[in-house]
DNA sequence: CCTGCGCCTTGACCCAGATCAAAGGGGCGC
DNA sequence: GCGCCCCTTTGATCTGGGTCAAGGCGCAGG
């Protein structure tokens, strides 16, 4: 997964600059950000934390793909998150994780202790303000799944998955970029299954279908091509404007 | 519904006194929250907003209870939130508002203007903090709803919701209150349906099951009545622990 | 008192997606 | 090259919940 940081926000030495929490810091507050930060990288499959851990470090993911679940005992897994290059983990003011966050490739995380960070939120307002304002993009993105989850056909669940995955993959800050028509998936099938609340044979079986109807090509089974973008958004069941995804 | 206000923080002269935007504030910040802010009331069953509206106020419900529901033009609605006294409706920093708003009982809501909302954020830090920690509440409760829209069965999805009400209603700040065995739903079968991802039908045949199976007895349609909560807590397929709901 | 209208319940049937089971690949160690 | 393992696909069958249709039931208005 590749990601355009052209129009990124210039804050000094970490590979996504702090996009997530920095967009309007200014030199002395980036300082004192890269004073508290360090970096650490996960193996593909490898958890991260689980649910009820102690939550010390907060993070933003710098490459790589983790996910973030919710089981119950029986083996029933929801997923409830999927973070992508700039998302952010954790929460100023709570001490443990709600969820069980699992690197699904190789993850990077660059993380910050949360006391100290909590200090910084203090006394940099626009940190705080950036965070509220990206808690509230989650909230929408969480309840447009909540809808997916809730209303959707099996066949709409994949192509809305497929939608987010271009989206994401496509135009990180917002404006399109490279080659609209291949995406990698950066997922298995059984991820897929627990973001949508199918199983896998269902989520096979869908891809199958819409390759046989050709909505979308596959090569290999990670790497998919599209070659009308608006086909597969009318397949998504979604409104025109389509709204903003996770 | 009624709320105890024993154990609130005493924001003078609101009804919830704030408790939304304000557990922190002296008594000069106070008076500026009071000098921006009025109240309005909205009949059972009246929109209070809709998908795209511009969002001019944000507002904490003082009374009633509202919805946030999404929907597809073909009649499919997913309720994706609902709102009880001391939720807070509205968004600092985004102009239009992503869902529909309805009120399901007589609704009052304590607004403040946007703009000098978002001002007075500037200038009381901890309001915004309070924001942000609603907001994060907020997240992590609809990530437990995706995970009962994408995983539980009809059943267990039915004995979640009167769960949550169970709670909402009696501990709103977390003490136990009043009568646990008795409670009145604040929504139609209907809006159940559109809560839990489910038809009207299915929702009435699970409460006839639940019924039967002694798990709830029904007092008319509106009112339940709980004989062991344990018994219930254990028909919603949660560990333990529970966990928050919305 | 009857009638109409909203809501809720119940019944009969159906179908999308789950479940159970059996093959494909494709990559990697040996 | 060979076998093993993991992931994925495909097939056959089952079933939970949707759909369609027909009543209850309470209540407001005539």
């Amino acid at each position: 997964m590749t990601l355009s940081l052209a129009a990124a926000p210039t804050c000094s030495s970490c590979p996504i600059r702090h996009r997530a929490v920095c967009a309007r810091c200014d030199d002395d507050e980036l300082v004192r950000l890269n004073e508290i930060k360090f970096y650490k990288t996960y193996a593909a499959g490898q958890t991260i934390a689980m649910r009820g851990d102690a939550l010390d470090v907060v993070a933003s993911v710098v490459s790589g793909t983790a996910t973030l679940e919710r089981a119950i005992e029986d083996g029933r897994t929801q997923m409830v998150g999927l973070l992508l290059p700039s998302d952010f983990i954790g929460r100023p003011g709570r001490a443990t994780l709600q969820y069980d966050v699992t690197a699904v490739s190789e993850v990077t995380l660059c993380c910050f202790q949360r006391k100290p960070f909590e200090a910084l939120l203090i006394e940099i307002p626009h940190v705080q303000e950036r965070l509220l304002e990206m808690a509230l993009d989650e909230l929408d993105a969480a309840r447009d799944w909540m809808l997916l989850l809730g209303r959707k056909t099996a066949r709409e669940k994949i192509a809305s998955l497929l939608m987010l995955m271009a989206k994401r993959t496509m135009h990180p800050d917002g404006q399109v970029m490279g080659d609209t028509s291949r995406l990698e998936l950066p997922i298995s099938r059984e991820t897929m299954a627990n973001f949508l609340g199918l199983t896998i044979e269902t989520v096979s079986r869908q891809f199958t279908g819409l390759r046989k109807d050709g909505v979308i090509a596959l090569d290999g089974n990670r790497v998919v091509h599209i070659p009308d973008l608006e086909t597969l958004l009318m397949e998504t069941g979604d409104d025109s404007d389509g709204g903003p995804l996770i």
